[in-house]
DNA sequence: GATCAAATGGGTAACGTTACCCATGCAGGC
DNA sequence: GCCTGCATGGGTAACGTTACCCATTTGATC
């Protein structure tokens, strides 16, 4: 049955008895653990070398630690992850650890598999970015092992959060647009099956900002929002419905690039010109957003800053840290060609 | 030192307590092996569900399998790989394997390390996606773990390719182009620091099927090819290059979706239009491609189909099978407004 | 009713690593 | 010269699971 004549792989011992020491001796010199001369240190470390002998993972977990952090991301078509994941990799290099992650899905019962198949495979500790999962789940998974929560507000004992300062953000973009003239401003909002409390979610939060700048500058019965998903098809829909309105708006703030892309799809389609007949902004500032022909004004906020810090979080926490941590970046507006004052006859 | 005060996981021994049976007799539940009544089996799965039992993959990995398997992707900026990504979760679904993700980055060095890391935890199997590695490293790798590679056209003994026909994909968007009279038809290619033949890179047979069918036209004279990346910088400087060559190009072929919407970008901001003045067409059919206000002509293949075939490959392979395998899809081609018959003044 | 095979259940030794302890040698202080 | 403490090195028992074997019971066959 042994389907691959595997080589045995070369084990601690191996090292030991190449380097005619203990193979307590080894694995202090591969833990950078006290006690071992500097002479010993590099004759196994020689040795290490000679054999290309690297730890097995599985065997250290169920001692000590993997030096695996589990990433869990909800999908990965979002670009803003990939700034994430690039800030985490670059703070994760030179420290032994590895970064290994995970598909959290659409469903909570999806996302509980996927981490508690982070915490079966031993990793030391768990960032998650954007979960479903209600608080008391996620103090759960943090009552097991290290974590970090990205793009969530609450404040727990138990895990650290990183965070953007979505409300400012979102503020940014209102204001903007009411700076520019616009009045009939609608917003592209985000549903999931999520079990945090609202106020917690981001989207949540920049719908929320979204109404509460435009009532403050009395626009109360301009609000319209138009609760889709924060994903292409999402935008194009949630669009659509916005454009059906009468008068329909002169511009639209979605919640995220990706839903703003399809927003220009739909306005596109409806044979509008942007930023002439109605404006477009999104939020998350990803590359395709800097395209020339695409132009979208956006709000930056620094992923990988986000997820850098989640990982240095991460580390502390793994050393020993138990106070919890907040960290929250402060957003700012990228002005592109996709908004300018609304068109003459639109104004009013 | 204890930074969390974690519980005591659930172990084997504790369900077999609590069931009443030995601990032989529950491991044998949880792998569905023989030796076991459907009384006794009943009564283990109870317990397990009572007490919350997970197993621990790192004990697992040190004597059986981990039930895992890892993917490893260049980055996750490409929404292709999440196609791929889908089409893996759905055929692991219910097979009580776990995929997890690492990143394989642009150089060599840093995907060697990824892939040990994964070799390191154990994993049962791995899939990797466009590797850099050359064929003597898959083959290193193979030959530890079961190993499937996709994107890839190599023909190994050591371990399965699932690619898709990159040659009649490239083929077909170049006989659109030249069914509709354009004859200077540039392309963009990707760069990479790859260790493998280059006849097996998806690239490079683009680029190759692409000079093979200009000559099969007598366009010999009318090759251009801007070496780049296939992503939205490099289609962007890649079409500069293209464009500042006289006579410019009717048309540009990018071999990647990326890399077209950047060259959309550099087309609109050098005041072109597409495709009256210029027709561009990509190849990954993304779903941006298919938004109306880009449009992208560009060549299908189907990444969920090539991601489950290479789940369903690892997992025969895992369970014994030794022969190797090779599985193509096969590109077909989605027209749409981003290419039409060149300007009049432009034909010729 | 004796024999044999199949079904069922369990005992035990790994797997590779680390945490915890102990042993030795040597320098320094009284 | 004896004690103390530190530096250095190693021995050993886990960690949780599975593979391999053996023991017992049951059922079938002659």
């Amino acid at each position: 049955m042994a389907a691959h004549n595997r080589r045995r792989r070369v084990t601690i011992a191996d090292v030991a008895g190449h380097a005619q020491v203990s193979v307590t001796a080894v694995s202090k010199v591969i833990r950078n653990a006290y006690g071992v001369s500097p002479a010993m240190k590099d004759r196994v470390k020689a040795s290490i070398e000679e054999l290309g002998y690297r730890p097995q993972a599985a065997a250290r977990g169920m001692r000590g630690r993997t030096f695996t952090v589990g990433l869990m991301l909800p999908h990965i078509r979002n670009p803003f992850f990939a700034d994430i994941l690039d800030g985490l990799m670059e703070q994760l290099a030179d420290t032994g650890y590895q970064a290994i992650m995970i598909q959290g899905g659409v469903t909570r019962k999806v996302e509980k598999q996927a981490v508690d198949a982070l915490v079966d495979r031993q990793v030391d500790g768990i960032i998650m970015v954007a979960p479903l999962a209600g608080r008391a789940r996620l103090e759960e998974v943090a009552q097991e092992v290290p974590t970090v929560v990205l793009a969530r507000h609450e404040r727990s004992a138990l895990y650290d959060s990183v965070f953007d300062e979505d409300d400012i953000g979102a503020e940014l973009v209102v204001r903007h647009l009411i700076d520019l003239g616009h009045r009939r401003i609608a917003h592209i909002t985000h549903q999931d099956n999520s079990n945090a409390r609202p106020a917690d979610l981001l989207h949540v939060i920049r719908a929320e900002a979204y109404e509460r700048v435009m009532r403050e500058h009395g626009l109360d019965d301009e609000i319209a929002i138009a609760k889709t998903y924060y994903h292409e098809q999402g935008g194009y829909d949630g669009a659509r419905q916005l454009l059906s309105r009468s008068p329909r708006p002169t511009a639209i703030f979605a919640g995220a690039d990706q839903a703003a892309f399809g927003a220009l799809a739909a306005v596109h389609e409806a044979g509008l010109s942007v930023p002439r007949d109605l404006s477009v902004a999104g939020y998350d500032n990803t590359q395709l957003a800097a395209l020339p022909n695409i132009a979208l004004t956006s709000v930056n906020q620094d992923g990988a800053v986000m997820g850098g810090t989640a990982g240095r979080l991460l580390l502390e926490r793994i050393q020993g840290r138990t106070s919890a941590v907040r960290f929250s970046v402060t957003p700012s507006l990228v002005i592109r060609g996709s908004t300018a004052p609304p068109g003459r006859g639109e104004a009013q």
